[in-house]
DNA sequence: TAGGCCATCTGGTCCT
DNA sequence: AGGACCAGATGGCCTA
């Protein structure tokens, strides 16, 4: 079917206005290798980031750019009756650049989170339902450190028994290190060991908003897609009342 | 092959 | 009017 919006193809980014069927693309390799970045746009803010150069010469490009080009082609839906004003068009045309350029801010931001997440050392890269659960647990983490460290603090201070071990290095910020649960294939992340007992994520099933002090639905999780993988932090030990050992969990 | 994840398009709504 | 934000729809790629 004919689109309205073909003409401006090769202004844009958008694919989908040309009349190219599935068929035509099928068979491309893999659009994940490539990143969004190196796939069809630039930094963030310019949406003529987007192959646009070699998109204007499409008409008197070789077999094998075109089908390169092909393979770039095309990627959510395609829809157009047809009927839409050229003022619309472009008006849509600009729209969806900016979307793209939101998104692609968004997705930085996620990378960003990712890069001050506890490295796992498989290097797989979590997703994004994954990473912002991950970083919600791991501020949690942070906090009941935090927040265990001040008690101790003012319990020595006050004169106090020290903490049942005794071990006063527990005091120390959370020492990351990552590790490998051999037993639990797949847990595998970053550790580390705070002082106190206290309520922990895995035990937890309030919602975020209910509780200052522990994450919400780190632990059963109803909100987690069938299957998806949700990492946290789970107090696994607790020895003498006052070690407690966060062990990265996949829930 | 089904399901998960993702990028993109699209139209609606709200705000400036 | 135009931009930001959002959610639904669509289709590609990857993995179990």
């Amino acid at each position: 079917m004919d689109s309205v919006y073909s003409d401006i193809d090769s202004n844009s980014c958008d694919f989908s206005y040309g009349a190219q069927s599935d068929d035509e693309i099928s068979g491309s390799s893999s659009m994940r290798s490539e990143s969004p970045a190196s796939d069809c746009t630039g930094k963030p803010g310019s949406p003529s980031d987007c192959d646009v150069g070699s998109l204007l010469h499409l008409g008197g490009q070789g077999d094998a750019e075109q089908q390169q080009q092909k393979k770039k082609r095309r990627r959510g839906r395609a829809r157009n009756d047809g009927t839409v004003p050229v003022v619309k068009k472009n008006r849509r045309v600009k729209a969806n650049d900016r979307e793209r350029n939101r998104m692609h801010n968004l997705n930085d931001a996620l990378d960003t989170l990712r890069g001050v997440l506890p490295a796992f050392p498989d290097e797989t890269k979590l997703t994004k339902i994954e990473t912002l659960r991950f970083a919600h647990n791991y501020i949690w983490a942070l906090s009941e450190t935090i927040r265990i460290a001040d008690l101790q603090a003012s319990n020595k201070a006050a004169g106090k028994a020290p903490p049942v071990n005794g071990d006063m290095s527990l005091l120390m910020l959370p020492n990351l290190s990552c590790i490998t649960d051999e037993k639990t294939p797949g847990i595998e992340a970053c550790s580390w060991s705070s002082a106190a007992s206290s309520s922990s994520p895995a035990s937890s099933s309030s919602s975020p908003a209910s509780s200052s002090s522990s994450p919400a639905y780190c632990t059963s999780n109803p909100s987690s897609p069938v299957g998806a993988q949700d990492y946290g932090f789970m107090q696994s030990d607790s020895i003498y009342g006052y070690h407690s050992h966060f062990v990265p969990v996949v829930y």
